[in-house]
DNA sequence: GGCATGATGTTATCGATGTCAACTTCGAAT
DNA sequence: ATTCGAAGTTGACATCGATAACATCATGCC
């Protein structure tokens, strides 16, 4: 009972306490709905007492960001493992968009780019590209031609912004299906279905 | 001087006023600084006197987006005409969002697609979104396959997911070039460059 | 032409948010 | 045991979106 024995004025593990809370907000109701005196509340603390741990309200988001990157990372690294190593990680990337659609928009919000100068943030964002880059060397020349910059970028762009237009409303959320399913019917190095 | 003759008390031409300097601020701050009491402070008015014209915020926010619609369609025909069209319609729509980030963010935020009640707003993203499924039609097969559903959704999710990875600070700026270059390589109907 | 009437703006106010400054409490090292 | 810094608290401020009640003007009707 090392968490329950705190003595109600300091919480001991309030950092923590507050990043699941303000995860709570953001898978309750998205990027907008995370609030720094809501999360406090809930988690039964002062709303400033948030300040000793967070510079500001976008360091407990970028904190937040940082636990999606790691766990986007370990879902694309799962996907690799498929019959199709190329489709099964793009597969991922837009399973986890949809799954986690707040976080997935708080992840690539351009506040966190503001934030870049936190080094758990972009350390935890890097990693996870940098699989999309290895995935897209491995498998070059893809389908798309040889480069292999070229191959990320479009590989890339295709599965974020085929999420993007989905969990923004544009697209039915079985336009995802239809994606992954014209995804597997071209495995990497074929050509085009000319028939 | 039908506009500056206008008596102190009765602006008469607030609704547009109002939408124009909306405008402004999500030119110069993207959209998350634009404040209905801004808006109303750059016009000269009262902060309240915007309920007389736009229902909340985001009706506010919605007029300006149907515009950015109308705007958009307009540079997607454009981009149409040129020798490529299917390239050229990519390359606009890259270069609009690149143009007008704060725009192109508004139309495409979540928020918008429950606003989705406003007829103009619906009106104006439907004929730029039908435009990009006209032309997937008349180039398919297209690069990607024979379906027509599937070109428009991949050659869509492409051109999006890499204006989005631009303007949120993933990628460089200067990957869009790249990728316009690639785009003009493989033309409609040409085989994956596999040598 | 004078006047009622509705559209258009205003003032006053509310609840909520992020943030700062000053004060309090507690745990641990000397 | 005392002290000292870390962790939380109270109180306050500026700002925001929104509502209610009031003021002003422009126009159509007689």
């Amino acid at each position: 009972m090392s968490t329950s024995n705190r003595s109600a004025y300091h919480h001991r593990a309030l950092r923590p306490a507050l990043i699941a809370a303000a995860r709570a907000l953001l898978d309750e109701g998205g990027p907008e709905a995370v609030g720094l005196r809501e999360a406090a509340r809930r988690v039964g603390v002062s709303p400033t007492a948030t300040y000793r741990h967070f510079r500001d309200k976008d360091a407990l988001l970028a904190a937040v960001a940082a636990e999606g990157f790691r766990e986007f990372g370990a879902a694309l690294a799962a996907g690799q493992s498929a019959a199709d190593p190329f489709a099964g990680m793009g597969a991922a990337y837009i399973d986890f968009a949809l799954a986690k659609p707040g976080m997935f928009q708080l992840m690539f919000s351009p506040l966190l780019a503001a934030q870049a100068a936190d080094p758990d943030l972009s350390a935890a964002a890097d990693a996870a590209f940098a699989l999309l880059r290895k995935r897209a060397e491995a498998s070059a020349p893809g389908p798309f031609g040889g480069d292999i910059e070229a191959t990320t970028l479009i590989a890339w762009s295709m599965v974020h912004g085929l999420s993007r237009l989905v969990l923004d409303g544009v697209l039915p959320r079985e336009a995802a299906e239809g994606f992954k399913r014209a995804m597997l019917a071209r495995p990497p190095g074929a050509g085009p279905a000319t028939a």
